[in-house]
DNA sequence: TAACTGTTCTATAATTAATATAACAGATAT
DNA sequence: ATATCTGTTATATTAATTATAGAACAGTTA
């Protein structure tokens, strides 16, 4: 999978780097078992920091997307991945709602809203757009 | 309208109180004309610096959500509130993208996103929750 | 005149993000 | 066996962000 960050974006390195694996397991480009490069080849590849991408590993696999395997690597976790936990609906909807409100605010219908949500769902799922 | 933050949060303090306004203006707490506290009186009753509350009134004056008259004071907008621009949507998207795709990899179905986002929207338009 | 507005300036402290080296333990390939 | 690779850990430094503090300014308003 082709992984490009925005070293000028406000949002951290690491951040980015994880949540772009999400999307590719997300968009089954990434798939259980899949390997995953190692900190020190994806740091070089990216042009960044070891430390950097393994914040952003430790992040993934304290969330059970990732496992690392100590001398052998890191894999895609090949038992399946989180459920949808009552702590993450709390999460997403304390970070959607700034963004809800601000689109109430600007006069976007119910339904508009719907309408850019189900986009975005299939954008992610199909592996599409900003790539 | 009644304002507290969380300042144990990892969200910067003058981010939580614009999103605040933000969401009184989206559950027509806050109306078009409608005083807001001098910084000097909001960052005393909210027991933070002057200079906080002044970053915060900077944002919605910069995004068009609040006049500030030199002398005056502070007004929600009364000549309306931005539109739904292209920049907007953009920005949504790329916030809401990380978002979506963890909850696709947890497993949420395009409807149980659909109806979380349907009912967060009602929710905040009527003013509920996190109050 | 006194008290209030937002604004601006300088300064400081704490935290976060990113980098740079270095070393370690264990596995693997030559 | 030796060299090379894995993730991990430790220390240190730099830069940017966040929040605070105090002071001053220009222009109302009471």
């Amino acid at each position: 999978m082709f992984i490009s960050l925005d070293l000028q974006s406000e949002s951290p390195i690491y951040l980015q780097l994880r949540n772009k694996i999400i999307e590719g397991i997300a968009s089954k480009q990434l798939k259980p078992g899949d390997p995953l490069p190692s900190v020190r080849n994806l740091a070089k590849d990216l042009g960044v920091n070891m430390h950097t991408i393994n914040k952003a590993y430790q992040l993934l696999k304290t969330d059970g997307f990732i496992q690392i395997h100590r001398q052998k690597g890191v894999v895609i976790n090949p038992d399946g991945f989180p459920e949808v936990t009552a702590d993450f609906v709390e999460k997403i909807k304390e970070e959607l709602r700034p963004m809800l409100a601000e689109a109430i605010c600007r006069g976007m219908t119910q339904e508009e809203v719907r309408r850019l949500c189900d986009n975005l769902y299939k954008e992610i799922a199909e592996g599409g757009a900003a790539e």
